[in-house]
DNA sequence: GCCTGTGAACTCGTTCACAGCC
DNA sequence: GGCTGTGAACGAGTTCACAGGC
């Protein structure tokens, strides 16, 4: 019998964990819709260059979802990793800069899936304010922060300003009472101990190939 | 006496350090731009929250930048850390995939900067083909790809496509010769040891967010 | 037979602590 | 005094190897 352990300690468990846990959900999804019953941590380790074992630990932390000689029931699987995700309510995010970057957040069907709703699309540019956005919100200003993240239960905020303004974005989000950031801005951001930010720095990613291309490939 | 060393493993590098240098390059540029001119380990540190052995240890494996007693000198470091990253020369790339990601990464003044340039946007939906992109360019047929690779020198394929054709693109991308690839496709995709895939996923940090909320948010 | 779950071994990455130099 | 460069110590993360169960 397979069980979701409740009582872990968040502290034990690493960031790459549980990023290795949401790309295995998009590999477990793939696998549902086409009709794969059972997975072993083998079969899912093939498909991500990955250890097997390491797979199985991932799991272990969460609970023993497994039956041995057989392997991982997908439906199950599935299941238990959006609970352990968090996937299975609603999370409102509000996004503030209202560029290209934020227009393709607004447009990626995945994001305002299920799990993730955009409440707000915010701007501290007049010009902006009152635009219709692909996801049929309007672009309110972004004076108003505090006012929409309590008004509309917002949980994560998301910084796609220029790297001038992000910091001072990011303090407004912290003093508004969000405790989750994700910020594109190519920019360090300071936040207190008690609020998660993840910055994801789309240069970085560039120089790191171009570093490659100068020295050469690693093997393996 | 500082001095770039020539004759690193890149096999020894991980690619951790490869990212920071690349965060640290930002940092340094501020810096330049403040006209701040000395730089010590310590003061970087305290900036990403890092201790200073390792950006110290991160910089020796490519020379001994520092002056004992003093610290870095900024412009020097910054040239320094541009010619590690292969800044110094520019790289071309290719976008496969037109949707509202690959205009935003147009539009992405950084992207386009000195070191590297959009020298194609390519779309396999005839109805794009033909369209103006933000950066000057015109949206070209994706069957044309390995054509456009060689001609135009290109070293970088970006694909941004929906996940269902990202891998038949990188695929294609490693035949036309492409030796460094950037998806932004949700899907683990596959190629040969040779060729460097870096994957960006964006609901990956947006479902770790997600489990921090959940769960809380680690100590420290 | 096959596959999970997990302690033990190992590898890799970070931090400490200090010699060497300004 | 200060700060770099680096071997040694430490700790986090991964892989091995096997007991337990289908």
């Amino acid at each position: 019998m397979s069980l979701l352990r409740s009582n872990f300690d968040v502290n034990s468990i690493s960031a790459l964990t549980i990023g290795r846990l949401s790309i295995y959900l998009r590999c477990v999804e793939r696998l549902l819709s086409l009709g794969i019953e059972t997975v072993s941590s083998q079969q899912l380790a093939r498909r991500f260059n990955l250890n097997p074992a390491q797979i199985r630990k991932d799991f272990a932390y969460f609970g023993e979802f497994g039956v041995r000689g057989v392997g991982y029931n997908v439906k199950e699987l599935r299941s238990y990793l959006r609970e352990i995700l968090g996937l299975d309510r609603e999370h409102r995010l509000v996004i503030v800069g209202v560029g290209n970057l934020a227009m393709a957040l607004a447009n990626y069907s995945r994001f305002t899936g299920e799990s993730f709703l955009i409440v707000g699309m915010l701007d501290a540019d007049p010009r902006k304010i009152g635009m219709k956005t692909p996801n049929g919100l309007m672009v309110e200003d972004a004076g108003r922060l505090l006012e929409i993240v309590s008004q509309r239960n917002v949980e994560i905020g998301v910084i796609t300003t220029p790297a001038s303004s992000a910091q001072k974005i990011c303090d407004e989000m912290v003093a508004s009472g969000l405790r989750t950031i994700l910020n594109f801005a190519p920019v360090q951001v300071k936040a207190p101990e008690s609020v998660l930010v993840r910055s994801v720095d789309l240069r970085v990613y560039l120089e790191e190939l171009a570093f490659y291309l100068t020295h050469g490939i690693p093997e393996s």
